[in-house]
DNA sequence: GCACCGTTAGTGGCTAGTAG
DNA sequence: CTACTAGCCACTAACGGTGC
């Protein structure tokens, strides 16, 4: 045994990474048992006034009673407004078998790490239910009917560290139904878990809405947009993207090649080159960005990484020509489409005030002030 | 060191729509 | 009609980052 003085630098690394991983861990764990005991809590509450309700044949009038004495006799405890105990009520309706003995998770499911699959689940591993939070589970409650899809949702919000607003955006853009649906060679070409993972990585299609680009446009103006909006950019592409640059060089043979974006994608562990293209997909780029594949394995690539893999991102594609195009492909390869607009549901739309009605609204509020109260 | 800012989860009020 | 549900959205306290 060493004296406590000459401790190496290695050592102490060492240590402090050990002790940094154990805060961090302590302090994850406490959060979710503390959110895990409040949604627990409202779950009992939302269960004993449904079954109160339905042996005594109680109204929702105890509603109001209910919270109006919790908050004389438990003034500091917040959380009892009229609103949430409906809240609370109608949660346990909707998950009533989440109780004791009641959905048994799937053996392989982990909280972290592994991205899950792009099916949506028929059940939830419990801990990542009661890990959801309070406010995740009424966004999903109001707009997520079905069922699967929400479960899908839990899962994604917890392995991602989704916040409320995130996760609303990723409800209304309908991440689950664009998860994993890029048009890939990756099954013949990459071997499993890899090929999987790298699938569940890539979308179809992507949405740039935040983007503000009027057709026509050219590709570098888009690549400028999407650098520029690089935040909003890599929350669309997911998690786990690293941004390494854009028109990338790459010196072959004394001739120069540009790569429109280059990033390094941290599960993958492999470089991922991506080909911006307007219009429809041709197959001649997928040729190309074969050859940028090769180049960045070669050049780039270290020893301990996966293949590169390209993605070509378009405007549209014909699924079946796409499917063809990549099928002769060496590298790995997907084709996604994106969309700088995502059009407004019809209710929306309707919901907007015309001009004619805003000005309508001024000329009253007028009015009236000039009427007095 | 501190004021300011934006974001967060939790909360709760309002109300359109619906059931009874 | 009333009672209730469900969706929308704004408020709030707490927190973390930033610039002076």
């Amino acid at each position: 045994m060493r004296g406590g003085s000459d401790v190496t630098p290695d050592d102490f690394a060492a240590l402090l990474v050990d002790v940094k991983e154990r805060i961090l861990a302590a302090r994850t764990r406490a959060v979710l048992a503390v959110n895990a005991e409040l949604v627990q809590l409202y779950w009992e509450v939302g269960r004993i006034i449904h079954e109160r309700q339905r042996a005594e044949g109680w109204g929702a009038a105890v509603i109001p009673r209910l919270s109006s004495a919790l908050r004389n006799e438990l003034p500091e405890v917040k959380g009892f407004s009229e609103r949430n105990i409906k809240r609370m009520l109608a949660f346990f309706r909707e998950y009533p078998e989440m109780g004791a003995g009641g959905i048994v998770p799937p053996p392989v499911a982990q909280m972290t790490g592994r991205s899950s699959a792009p099916e949506a689940a028929a059940h939830v591993p419990r801990e990542v239910f009661w890990a959801v939070p309070w406010a995740h589970h009424i966004i999903m409650m109001e707009k997520v009917k079905h069922l699967p899809t929400r479960f899908w949702y839990m899962e994604q919000t917890l392995a991602h560290g989704w916040s409320r607003n995130v996760l609303a955006v990723q409800i209304e853009t309908e991440a689950h139904a664009r998860q994993g649906k890029a048009i890939t060679n990756f099954s013949a070409l990459l071997p499993s878990p890899q090929s999987d993972l790298a699938q569940q990585a890539l979308k179809d299609p992507y949405i740039f809405d935040f983007l503000t680009l009027d057709e026509p446009f050219h590709e570098r103006e888009l690549e400028t947009s999407l650098v520029r909006h690089l935040e909003k950019f890599l929350l669309e592409l997911g998690q786990g993207f690293a941004f390494v640059g854009r028109q990338y060089r790459l010196d072959v043979g004394g001739e120069d090649f540009y790569i429109d974006l280059l990033f390094y994608h941290l599960r993958l562990r492999a470089f991922i080159v991506i080909d911006l293209k307007r219009g429809r997909f041709r197959p001649e780029y997928a040729g190309k960005l074969n050859f940028y594949c090769n180049v960045v394995n070669d050049l780039l690539r270290h020893p301990d990484d996966q293949p590169t893999i390209g993605l070509i991102l378009c405007q549209s594609k014909d699924n079946l020509l796409a499917e063809y195009s990549i099928s002769g492909i060496d590298k790995p390869i997907g084709i996604s489409t994106y969309e700088l607009t995502r059009a407004l549901p019809t209710h929306l739309k309707s919901a907007l005030p015309t001009v004619e009605e805003i000005e309508r609204e001024l000329a009253e509020v007028q009015y009236r002030e000039e009427e007095g109260e």
